[in-house]
DNA sequence: TTATTATTGAGATTCATTTTCAATTATAGC
DNA sequence: GCTATAATTGAAAATGAATCTCAATAATAA
């Protein structure tokens, strides 16, 4: 979870409003209430809940200026994606906060963050056997928390029925990936 | 990448059917035609290429029954979601190789696989941190190809230019996650 | 061989996200 | 402050991946 405070949010907005400068773009009322709200916010996040929440408190913003403002925030380095579930993606913010992996029950949900210095020290060890300048890294461990191993214990059917096989869960992607100068895929749809 | 032969495929034919069986489903053409198709692919796809490849290949089957069999595929630990893209999931089959991890250039997109076993160590030390029993990891390095890296240090204008902003883009999320007994998040959409 | 019921294909539907376009408004220059 | 320019907005339409519906088909068990 951020554990942000109101100077940690000032100061992610004030670097929102630089970017937005150096970049040539405009500063809007409506682009100041999301980093606003975003920052708020002390948890993942999607679209839907941002504008829900805006909406909320009679902010009234449409939901097509949220799209556009997220590879705004992404770039800018003051949010990133963390997973796709339920079909869609979800943020959460990352100025101001150390880098961090996810530990994720895959059973109840639960999300957990932690740090390991141990993973960088690997990160360079690949990066140099492959010839890569690593810039970053994306670190997810998925398994049973504690209660949930232990309704795992007392429940005799483990197999999945057909029936609720579901995707799109827990699909992690704890990420910010900056592309400066993408070559490929830029065929849009 | 992937480097399947053709008893591999044959034994992944075997196990999906066992699967089926065992699941009290049906073995019929279509789904044969499906797994033997993606296990004659030996790189990353998708269902638009998998649907492409089997036309291409005069087998008629429509897409419904290609998104049918994909949660299939996955439960019976045959294939999983590698990453999200450009909009849409990329799959890679996993029966008979071991678990693998992707370095991904950034800039060109080029992905290597990799296995490291100091990870595992890491993960464990993790799970006994905070209570979890942890059943599979995701690992990805990202960052410049040598080449790409190359191309960079010549490259004067390092910002991305907002028009080129994309979201969508190498969203790693190279795991199966077995969900046996969801308790939350079953509000279909 | 037959009855049962899962599976299929085609098309409709859903829903997240993107795009269009006319109206609005932030900014730069006067 | 005023004006011209062009970026931004909202509303609605469009897009596209994924899912669902339903009648027809076909795999399995008896």
């Amino acid at each position: 979870m951020n554990l942000n405070n109101n100077s940690t949010a000032m100061d992610a907005i004030q670097k929102f409003r630089e970017y937005i400068k150096e970049k040539g773009l405009r500063n809007t009322p409506e682009r100041e209430m999301i980093i606003e709200e975003i920052f708020a916010i002390h948890n993942h996040f999607d679209v839907d809940e941002l504008f829900l929440r805006l909406r909320n408190k009679k902010k009234r913003i449409s939901k097509a200026s949220l799209y556009r403002a997220i590879p705004l925030l992404i770039d800018s380095g003051l949010i990133k994606e963390v997973y796709f579930e339920n079909g869609h993606l979800h943020y959460e913010h990352i100025y101001g906060h150390k880098h961090h992996c996810h530990l994720r029950c895959v059973s109840c949900g639960r999300i957990v963050e932690f740090a390991d210095d141990e993973i960088v020290s690997i990160q360079n060890k690949i990066g140099k056997n492959y010839g890569f300048a690593i810039t970053s890294h994306r670190f997810e461990l998925l398994g049973y928390c504690s209660q949930c191993e232990q309704k795992q214990k007392t429940c005799t059917e483990r197999n999945t029925s057909i029936k609720t096989l579901k995707r799109h869960q827990a699909i992690d992607m704890s990420i910010q990936t900056k592309n400066p100068h993408n070559q490929r895929g830029d065929t849009r749809r």
